[in-house]
DNA sequence: CATGAATGAGCCTTCATTCAT
DNA sequence: AATGAATGAAGGCTCATTCAT
């Protein structure tokens, strides 16, 4: 059922319900439980599905990309076209705060929760792992921090979720325009402090 | 009401119950609303103090600093430090998604929602503003859009909700490595393409 | 809410729903989380005051006769006029089996039940403490046990409600046979072995 | 399906699903509904077969035993130990309540479940006469009615399940004390009323 | 200003059951 | 003889909300 992730991307994990999803399918909602276990599990399989997709765009574009900065360009084109148009699967990964799964109770459903909550954050860590190799490759001044560079551009890339609609710059130019700004110095040097 | 301010930050819109947030001030849900006429009202004031309490510690950051790096730096220092360390209205601002509000029956409820949705996003636009001017006077390139420029820095910085845990770097310093990075050029040039 | 008494002793605990509890009493399932946290919770309630009936009808009774068996004898008719006729509340008692409260799933819920089911116990235990006391104040024969006897007569009793239907000999006239069928021997020596 | 028996007689009729019993056969749930038409003709066929087997178990005891007290004591012993350990199918008839079969709601199924309450109720009549003929054949006291210390007895040993826990005194040992209890007066003549 | 009690819609989930294959 | 997939009703429970007091 990966018409979940339609609604998981556009709605967030709460506001997602099972009814909708499975009505999305022309399913009742019990029928969703014969293929997933739980609400938590259908979002962690589309979670895992979205990592596993924007990982295989992003390693194919940085394949055929040559060189640090192309590389990481290509990566950035690929992960922005993923995350705003693409894929739902890959959306979910951003709109769903990995938290928002954990049930408000305590006990067994929070123990199964806090299991879940552990294995996205750690999904979408092995993720940008990718991010930091590329970073790391960079030829960058040697007072330069490849960290904080890393966050601004992901958390750039990542937020645009927040404002991106169709039909302006596409999601490439987008990425491609993030890159530059951050390769070459904005300060023309006009300006005073 | 501040504890809805922390728990609306902590949970997100749907997962903070009303019955917690009278809970942490010792009343009982249905005297939350005498104070509120309804949820979404509720996080619309708390939105709504988040907006204006950044405006004013940006607005006196940026009236401190002299030249248009300075300002921006200073305005950046000032949006970081609310939006994770500083104040839970500012960071209710980052986690909820305007569209949270929004009720998904379709009715009376569904007008309101749909309104308060369109307010939130105004009050964002409204301060986001701010950004746009510092941005735009900055000395740029000339080829080198303002906007991609803005999206990319205010995107890195609203993020950091996902990833920031205190007792590393300070919101100031992450806010002072951001805009350093994007100021002068991060190509040492000896790379290729 | 004490209609819950008559469902729980007439249905068993799993086949009385809470929407059938609250609809007894003109409410709606969401009303009945007012005032008990759960169906567990409501049913040990129940319980427990069923138990504290039970306790007070046989402790005035037992107070007010004379002499060992008498004393015993106005136990039964005290407890088995309470299980039979007098109150939902005691016949829960018997209908329900401690366990049928442990929910199904592992977890949290789980633990909550169990504790619940050694509540139960414990309550039941307490009250079979005071036959114990008083079959041990018998003049028995040296060498007859207590405990099967008291095993005997209560079960006895307990079972009473698989087959007993109002209209014929009365609960009390029930129990006093019971008690004398003990007290002197039944056989007339005519038989053999 | 022996299972089935065992889930019934464990668990209650309700408590025990038809998932489980068909997984504790390594099928699927709708599996089981090619050997029987429905969960209560399931529960009908255990019960059958249990009844069955203390039929059977009793019938050999009484054969083997001379005189009339010594062929209930056997009848005894037979009954108590198939109820509490021999068999599964035997347990079944006493931890199910012939109404746990009833469907709550009103309808076809209703009509069935009635039924079906009737059938059961008639099994164990039968199966109960038999100890109506072993008391009646007893040399009782004049003013003794059989009737009662039938019930006492069959009570006494069917509510052993609620307390019996394997380890302690055989079955057949508390059988047998049960009705030693009842034959010899337990009244040692030294206490008063 | 706040409470106590209730509401009713809706949520996630379970379960007996069905049926084409 | 059994499975895989689905059904639909119901179940326990939650939650925003209302309202008399």
């Amino acid at each position: 059922m990966d018409a979940a992730a339609e609604l998981f991307s556009r709605r967030g994990y709460r506001a997602a319900t099972v009814r909708d999803i499975a009505a999305a399918v022309g399913m009742l909602p019990g029928s969703v439980y014969y293929h997933f276990p739980s609400k938590g599990a259908l979002l962690l399989a589309v979670y895992e599905e979205g990592v596993r997709r924007v990982i295989r765009r992003v390693d194919e574009a940085v394949g055929r990309a040559e060189g640090p900065w192309a590389r990481l360009e290509a990566a950035c084109v690929a992960h922005l076209g993923a995350v705003l148009e693409r894929s739902d699967y890959a959306r979910v990964m951003i709109r769903v705060w990995p938290d928002d799964v954990d049930a408000p109770g305590d006990g067994d459903a929070r123990t199964d929760g806090n299991a879940r909550v552990g294995r996205l954050v750690a999904l979408r860590d092995g993720y940008e792992a990718r991010f930091r190799s590329l970073v790391e490759a960079l030829p960058l001044p040697p007072d330069c921090a490849a960290t904080p560079l890393r966050l601004l551009l992901l958390g750039g890339m990542n937020w645009a979720q927040a404002w991106y609609r169709p039909g302006g710059d596409s999601p490439a130019d987008i990425a491609r325009a993030f890159v530059r700004d951050l390769r070459r110095g904005l300060d023309s040097g006009a300006g005073g402090s």
